[in-house]
DNA sequence: CGAATCCGTCGAAACGTTTCGAGACACATT
DNA sequence: AATGTGTCTCGAAACGTTTCGACGGATTCG
């Protein structure tokens, strides 16, 4: 309502002055600033986001894209963003849903972060070849304008197997995520070389990195079941699915049926037999990213970055000589 | 980058028709239209939000504060939210901590939903003065332009007792939330007016409504700890502490020690033995909000909402004759 | 047939900033 | 005294829309 305008008029000095003022300019003298600020305040000025992003291009505004709001995994992630963008001036908003995607080529974020599956490869090329500075954690995309922080699927995946192989398991299956997923993808194919390497005969179930997906893998799985078989799942919502359904069984889970998981998430902690996966930092993830996305925005050349895992053991992985 | 100006250019007619025919008015012929569409897909325009809201002094979005991005709890009540606001061609952002609070003055955002304590009062009733239309989730705030959806909380926190009493429990503990949280302190009147009513002594540990400061309540109640004692705990994320802390004891939960939370998060369902709790429509909640939002923005008249809430029972509580 | 009505289009102002270039003034330099 | 050098302030343009009022031409009406 109270605008730049009429701060000017009532300190008796013009736009421009007052302008200038506002923004810490050392073109005005120290005493002129004060009268202003003390109008401002008076006043009780609030700056207008929309005029200043009209003028100048950009909001100090990143959207951090979700594929829904649901997943508790997120969590630590976006604290992570929010620090480093907060300390630079920025402030995150995340979203979800296509409709949302408009913010980008509409200019009311500077920038974003993606994690979300159904954000396709060429919109989201679209955007960067309209000039839009984007940070991608769920997929490798070429393009100048888009950077990625990886996430060490491969060894993750290869460190849950040796886990299984040490304790004396054999027999052993895979629940993939969607076909579609990258991560899912890395993670299956280092598991594929693993077998390989041990001439091991890892059988494969999809799901779709959902509890519900989970609970029907093991179905499957339970139908063929031999003892003693190890399951791994690609991430650790799928896991939980199936101590759903094993719970209904007479197998009793890290005993005559062992499940390892990935990402570790709040609930892998709670569950109980504790649930074995595959850990690394969401915060330093995101983190990471925001610092990357921070980087392309100033024009800076950004180096790649890497995050590491570890593996976390759980009872509900057994050995199998000890039965 | 490119502009409506340059549409007219191209399309060789004035700046304001081609505004027209983009916003679908009945003012352009359906001839023009077609050639004004024809040209902006060609140019790859897209509309400029900044100078849209500059004009109209809207930005179809509204913005969702959380005290923070981690809670589990959020999910469902995000996906009501977004639901409604989608639906009617509005765009939710979430928003968490201080910064972001600038969205509400500087107009980023037509309007607010509230469920985050450290939000002060007074910053809200500031906004709600300056015209900003609010609803409020987590207090009850007396303007013309904020809104509350009501949980019955005193409900819920009675059912709770009652569930415990009629298992047989006497010897009742509760565990608050901090003293500054609305919630909380509802609950407790109600826990309050349950012991007097059955001349109960009930005894109160105050937390923090985390997992902590669950942990530490039940140290504390494990020490001064009688046979056979329950606990309501006034959140879930609480009593998951106990669990957590009297999974290190020989004390059995459901057994020797009764459980039950409130909230019904989806780790309630996980986690073993599945904790009783009280539930409520979280999803529901978001969408009456979102309802009663839009109807502010819109000038209607809203009518007070209430969402109800049932028990959910869970072997977190056993029944103290079949011991 | 002249007047009234309607319809599609247009020009211009406005929204609230930022920022460039120029103006005004004071002071120092030759 | 004329010129130069800074310092502070100002006016005006620009960012990309929306929308009001006006305009001219075609149609309808009495």
């Amino acid at each position: 309502m109270v605008s730049i305008k009429d701060i000017a008029k009532k300190a008796g000095v013009s736009i421009s002055t007052v302008s200038y003022a506002l923004n810490g300019s050392p073109k005005v003298t120290e005493e002129t600033r004060q009268k202003i600020l003390a109008v401002a305040e008076e006043l009780k000025y609030v700056p207008n986001a929309a005029a200043r992003t009209l003028k100048t291009r950009e909001t100090k505004v990143i959207g951090l894209y979700l594929t829904d709001f649901g997943g508790a995994f997120y969590g630590d992630l976006l604290q992570g963003v929010k620090e480093v963008l907060n300390q630079k001036g920025y402030d995150l908003i995340v979203c979800s849903g296509k409709r949302s995607h408009r913010f980008l080529p509409e200019r009311t974020i500077d920038g974003a972060i993606v994690l979300d599956a159904t954000f396709s490869d060429k919109e989201l090329l679209k955007y960067a070849e309209m000039g839009k500075k984007i940070v991608v954690l769920d997929r490798e995309l070429d393009h100048p304008n888009i950077n990625h922080v990886f996430l060490d699927n491969k060894a993750g995946a290869t460190l849950a197997m040796e886990y299984l192989w040490e304790n004396g398991h054999r027999r052993i299956y895979v629940v993939t995520g969607p076909k579609a997923s990258y991560d899912s993808n890395q993670r299956l194919k280092a598991v594929r070389q693993f077998a390989e390497r041990h001439e091991l005969d890892v059988k494969e179930v999809e799901g779709r990195f959902t509890k519900e997906s989970g609970e029907l893998a093991a179905e499957r799985i339970f139908q063929e079941y031999e003892e003693p078989t190890a399951v791994f799942c690609l991430n650790d919502e799928m896991a939980v699915g199936l101590y759903m359904y094993f719970r209904k069984t007479d197998l009793v889970i890290g005993r005559h049926i062992h499940i390892i998981g990935f990402d570790n998430i709040e609930l892998a902690e709670y569950i109980s037999p504790r649930l074995a996966t595959i850990d690394y930092s969401k915060r330093k993830w995101g983190a990471l990213a925001s610092e990357q996305l921070l980087k392309m925005l100033s024009g800076k050349s950004v180096e790649h970055e890497r995050i590491y895992v570890k593996l976390i053991p759980g009872e509900s992985v057994g050995s199998l000589s000890n039965r």
